[in-house]
DNA sequence: GAATATATTCGACAACTGTCGAATTTGTCA
DNA sequence: TGACAAATTCGACAGTTGTCGAATATATTC
């Protein structure tokens, strides 16, 4: 038997998933509180922007014909969840932003926040931690 | 006198560059062939993707209005020229990403590209390399 | 100077986003 | 059962983005 090293994983070919700015913010409180209800969430994000009721439920019933909800309903109610994780979402977020800006790859990426955005001495020796532990970890 | 450590900068309070899709890809070759006319742009993007004449131009006087390009004129023809640079539209596309998928700060930037975005050995070889030539350039 | 080639102008349109209010449906309770 | 409350439905609208064609203006060339 060969050693466990992990098969090339076949590029996942699903698509990335790109929420707008809107959606992010329902998303961020749909993955807090799932299984909710719109109000539950409208509630919630009145405190940090006004929003109608109808603004948040409109936005969700849009969000549930893209695929990124899905509505449970019990009698009256309609129950969301989420159809995307978090690290989904990150991940479109994440590599749109690296195609666009950085050539689609990470260097150029890590040049610039080191050059550009004043990678502080701690946030640096972080960072080489982080990149450590990956190192042992992995391949 | 003290050190000449560097006075924390007074955050930036220019509003950040947000660029559209169409917008990068113009952007990238304005930077490129600066100073240079519609035609030269929609010239070279339409190597990749086809797009008329036409809509390069009104997307870049869009452009111009949103004070992302300037025009100078030379008789008949108008030069487009940069307004803003390449940093500046990295700057904005990264810290929205971050803002929108990261809450704000790096940390959690790394943690996700350690855990999910499969950083292979030589690529945090090169992160590190690149983290600890920061550490020893700045603070 | 007439024909040809190049640029610019500008209105138009569909899709997507963010936003809401009004009308309607469905509970709940005295 | 009738009144009040809570949810849902749905049409609407303005602003942005991506797209383009037709009309017009400006060179260039025989």
């Amino acid at each position: 038997m060969s050693k466990s090293r992990k098969v090339k994983k076949p590029n996942q070919r699903k698509p990335l998933v790109e929420l707008t700015e809107a959606e992010w913010e329902i998303m961020k409180v749909v993955w807090e509180k799932q299984p909710c209800s719109a109000g539950t969430v409208q509630e919630k994000l009145v405190k940090s922007r006004d929003r109608a009721y109808s603004t948040v439920k409109t936005t969700m019933d849009r969000m549930a014909e893209k695929g990124f909800l899905t509505i449970k309903r019990i009698r009256n109610l309609q129950l969301f969840q989420a159809c995307i994780s978090e690290i989904d979402a990150r991940r479109g977020e994440f590599r749109k932003m690296l195609k666009r800006a950085f050539d689609g790859t990470l260097t150029p990426l890590m040049q610039f926040l080191i050059e550009h955005e004043g990678l502080s001495k701690e946030e640096a020796s972080q960072l080489r931690k982080l990149v450590t532990r990956a190192k042992n970890s992995k391949d």
